[in-house]
DNA sequence: TCAATCGTTGGATGCTCGTCAAACAATTGG
DNA sequence: CCAATTGTTTGACGAGCATCCAACGATTGA
């Protein structure tokens, strides 16, 4: 079977503020961080401060910021791989992700 | 009697989280892109699209960005003079700003 | 001095959101 | 085939939030 990827908006569909909205969340902003460096699957994030999470709760963010336009992600049988959506995001908001990840390395160093 | 500043937030305690949070509200969005060129003065905002607010609703918009750190305002007699503090953003979380403003114009044009 | 102006504050209301828990669906290893 | 794994969905609950309204305080023009 085929992977599949879950539904998200079209490049340009994504609105600048659904996506201030979904990053302006502590949970959701610390998943940006992770995203923000390759690729990782979901809910398994032991180790990245979310352990004290319900696995719930996790799902309920990703879906967050999936809808929002931000992550995009692939299901393949009983995972799911979540990646930044860095093209699209670049494209339709140039030098946004950038100072973004600036912010978080001079923030939490 | 001489002019005051409303209480803000120091330049190094404006928190990324809180800016991102205080921007992803379609009300503060638009009062920033109003912001963003030259300072305006509050609450009197006939003709850019908040007419259908009550004073108090804008009134309390303006608070949030000011506590996140987004804007700065000050008080001369009975207005209230608010500006984005640009310098104090764009040392904090460079190209921010700019990507924002690029993305508000690309949206609405 | 007095009334009009500008904005804030408090309460009230309804909606959204973050969180957890339990049940569920899908997949896979044995 | 069965039990364990992985993540979603649904419901519930409390907190936060956006909004309006009324009342208030401060300021200023007449």
């Amino acid at each position: 079977m085929p992977d599949e990827w879950l539904p998200q908006p079209a490049t340009e569909d994504i609105q600048l503020v659904r996506v201030l909205h979904a990053l302006g969340d502590p949970v959701r902003l610390q998943l940006l961080s992770v995203y923000l460096r390759g690729q990782e699957f979901a809910c398994d994030l032991s180790g990245l401060g979310l352990d004290h999470l319900h696995k719930s709760t996790v799902s309920h963010h990703m879906k967050v910021l999936r809808e929002a336009g931000v992550t995009s992600t692939r299901v393949s049988g009983r995972n799911r791989f979540v990646q930044l959506r860095r093209g699209d995001l670049d494209r339709r908001f140039p030098g946004l992700l950038d100072a973004l990840l600036r912010g978080l390395e001079g923030e939490a160093p």
